[in-house]
DNA sequence: TTCATTTCTTAACCAAAGTCAACGAAAATA
DNA sequence: TATTTTCGTTGACTTTGGTTAAGAAATGAA
C-alpha cells in the first residue's frame, strides 16, 4: 500500500531510502465507508489524503445545493485549503466509494520536515504543479461550452462517467442536472 | 521600492532581518512599459514577478482570440506556472499599464534557499495560500452565472473595472464583449 | 488636429441553458 | 421483498448568451 505513495511522489523528485522510512512510519493508511464526509464546512481541517482505492467529492453548499467542485481517484492527493492552517474549511469532502486512502497531518509533517529538509522542496514542486493544473483547468473551463467540457471529461476521465452520479458531474461541469441530460442526449444522436 | 515586498511576504510569516537583505540584494526592480510582453507562450519561463505598481494580465490565445486569465496589480505577485520547469508557458504576460516590479529568477530563488532554508517555508505556504485562493475562485465560477461574477468583481475588485478594456474583463468573466455590455445595460437599469 | 484603429454599444436572430413540473427508473432502506 | 427516496429524463416555457453586422465612441499615432 505504502509503495504506491511512494510511486506517486517519485513523479515529482527522487526520493531517497531515508525519506521512503520516514513516509511510510509516518503516514498511516486508513479505510472509509462510501458516503462517510471526511470534512464538513465549518470545521478545522487536520488532515491530508492520498488515495490507494476509491473516489472522494469535494463540494460546497450554496442555496441549499451541492456544488461539486472536483473528483479525486486512484493516486490522487487531496489537500483541503484550510490544511493545517486553523481555519475553518469552506467546503466538504466526502468518500463517494469505498476509499482506502493514505492519511497525513501538520504534526507528521513537521515532524518529517525537521528529519529531511528535502521533504520541503518535494511539498514546493508538489504544491507548483498543482497551482499550474489548476491554472489550466480554470483556463479551460472558461474558454470551452458546457458540451466541449463534457466532452474533453469523457476523453480525460472516462471513469468518472461510469462511477459518479449524473447530477454530481453536473455541478461540476457547471450546469443544472437537466442540461447535463439533454448534452448527453444531443451527442448520442451524432 | 524592496520595502514593499517585505510588506507583503510579512503577511505570510516572520520575515528576519537576514532574509529582508537577502531578498532585497537578490531582487531586482524592473520597469516595463505598458504594451510589453514578459512573457510568450510557448517561451520558457525564467521570471517571476512582483508588482510595485501598474497591472500585469495573464492571457491564453484560443482560435486566434485572447482569453485573459487573471489581472495582477500592486502587491501581487506573478509565477508562471512553468517558472523554472524549462517546459513552454502556455500563455502569456502582458503589462496593460506601466508597471513597476520585482523580479526574481530561479538561481536567485536556489541561492536564497541555500543561505536560509526559513525560505522554503515561506515558499511553500505562500504557495498553498494561492491554491486555496484558486480553488475559491474556480468554484466561485462555476456557482455564479456572468452577471452574479460581474457585480462580484465590481464589488472586490473596483478597480479593475476602471483600468482594464472591458473587452479583456469580459473573457476574464467567461463572455463575449457583447455579453459584459449587455449585463452592464440591464445592472443600470436597476 | 486629423486620421486610422480599436473598443464599446446596439440590434436581430439563433442556439443553448435555466426553471418548473411531471413521471418512470434506480437505489437505498426498512 | 416492499417501500421510500433519490436520480435521470423529458417537455414547455423563459432567460440568457453567442453570433453577425453595423455604427458610435474612444484611443492612439502621424
Amino acid at each position: 500500500m505504502e509503495n504506491e505513495i511512494i510511486k506517486y511522489l517519485s513523479k515529482y523528485m527522487t526520493i531517497s531510502k531515508e525519506i521512503e522510512e520516514a513516509i511510510i512510519e509516518g503516514v498511516y493508511i486508513r479505510s472509509y465507508k462510501k458516503g462517510t464526509i471526511l470534512l464538513a464546512e465549518g470545521q478545522i481541517s487536520d488532515e491530508c489524503y492520498f488515495i490507494i482505492k476509491g473516489c472522494i467529492r469535494s463540494y460546497y453548499i450554496k442555496d441549499g445545493n451541492e456544488m461539486t467542485t472536483d473528483f479525486f481517484t486512484e493516486e490522487g492527493s487531496v489537500t483541503p485549503s484550510a490544511y493545517g492552517k486553523n481555519i475553518p474549511s469552506a467546503y466538504y469532502l466526502e468518500c463517494i466509494e469505498d476509499t482506502i486512502a493514505g492519511v497525513g497531518t501538520p504534526e507528521q509533517e513537521t515532524e518529517m520536515y525537521q528529519k529531511f529538509p528535502e521533504g520541503e522542496s518535494l511539498s514546493r514542486a508538489l504544491g507548483e504543479t498543482i497551482i499550474a493544473k489548476q491554472q489550466d483547468a480554470f483556463a479551460d473551463f472558461k474558454m470551452h461550452s458546457p458540451e466541449e467540457r463534457y466532452l474533453h471529461l469523457q476523453k480525460e476521465r472516462p471513469d468518472l462517467l461510469q462511477r459518479v452520479p449524473q447530477f454530481q458531474l453536473a455541478s461540476y461541469l457547471g450546469v443544472t442536472p437537466e442540461s447535463l441530460s439533454r448534452i448527453r442526449k444531443r451527442l448520442s444522436k451524432k
